[in-house]
DNA sequence: CAGTAATTTCAGTAAAAACAGAAATTAATA
DNA sequence: TATTAATTTCTGTTTTTACTGAAATTACTG
């Protein structure tokens, strides 16, 4: 399949903001292929469309597939493994959110929590382990945020973001 | 400075943590260690307690400054550049989310603009000019959210995240 | 303004990550 | 069950990023 040109633009700009926000390129460039694609497609045609490897493609789609943005599909009558992605941006942010939040914010708190817990925290001026102390309250505000975030329907999630967005847009009134 | 157990785990989970959201690991390391110190250190003292290379620290160095988040101190009697950042995570959270606000956020909403303004769209399937253009709003959404934040003051936008997590916490019911 | 301290720049090196291509494995078909 | 298709694993290469150390520059001091 030979990319058009605003559909490549689009894959190489998410591939760009992918790495940015340290997702692999070529992970990125997949998921956003299938993405605008809107329809399952085989890991060959991934493969020449982007013009990657194709054990490139085996592996990025093996990392997709762990974070829940990618599932496996199969066509009745083709052997082949197909892969789909939500077409919904909703969605999509919030597997990213909730992934994000077992990976890094999960194990942070664990992390944060063990250093003051940690008796030779004693050692420490006392303003370091109050800084500690509020990095964890922060880490774990976020973590509760994104929970929130979860529990919503992606039309909730859209409209609530999107409202109170539109309405700090109108209202410019200091806090 | 010999960094003691406690704060040399922060800092060394802080710069692993950086390198996952796209944010090298020794700027993070340093700017974790300034957060951790509270007080203005000076660039030798930063690259002894690191252990990494003058230069490094030099670059980390301008690049933590480019985001607004080190500060360069002049302390009276000492030629050197003393470095410092704020002791306050909700503003240091504030000044990360208009840093990315501008380098990705903004160049974003410009790259699908184009896209959907460029005549070429029309080669694409409707399908997929759809979610560009549904893209396109996720994007503005999340910009106009980050200015909400970053118009709030440091202590309203803790209360404000702090007590809506607080309160999805306790309530519990279906959106 | 000569000398020294502090900082930055730069060129080269090292480390890490990304990637390709071949080989091996697994799964399906005839 | 032999053959072929599809996928994955593995090893080595390339590319990128991070980093070092020396040299150059800038800023200060006596």
């Amino acid at each position: 399949m030979e990319l058009k040109p605003i559909a490549e633009r689009f894959v190489l700009h998410w591939g760009e903001m992918g790495s940015r926000w340290g997702v692999n390129r070529t992970v990125a460039q997949i998921h956003a292929l299938l993405y605008l694609a809107g329809r399952p497609m085989d890991a060959e045609e991934i493969t020449s469309t982007l013009g990657v490897a194709r054990s490139n493609v085996s592996n990025s789609l093996k990392e997709l597939q762990s974070w829940n943005l990618v599932r496996i599909i199969h066509l009745k009558g083709d052997r082949r493994d197909h892969f789909e992605t939500s077409t919904d941006v909703w969605e999509l942010f919030k597997l990213i959110v909730a992934g994000r939040r077992q990976r890094e914010i999960d194990p942070t708190v664990v992390a944060l929590r063990e250093c003051l817990d940690n008796p030779v925290i004693e050692e420490e001026h006392e303003g370091t382990r109050q800084r500690i102390e509020e990095t964890l309250k922060f880490i774990e505000i976020m973590g509760t945020l994104a929970d929130e975030m979860l529990r919503l329907k992606p039309e909730t999630l859209m409209k609530t973001l999107g409202v109170s967005a539109r309405i700090s847009q109108v209202v410019r009134r200091k806090p």
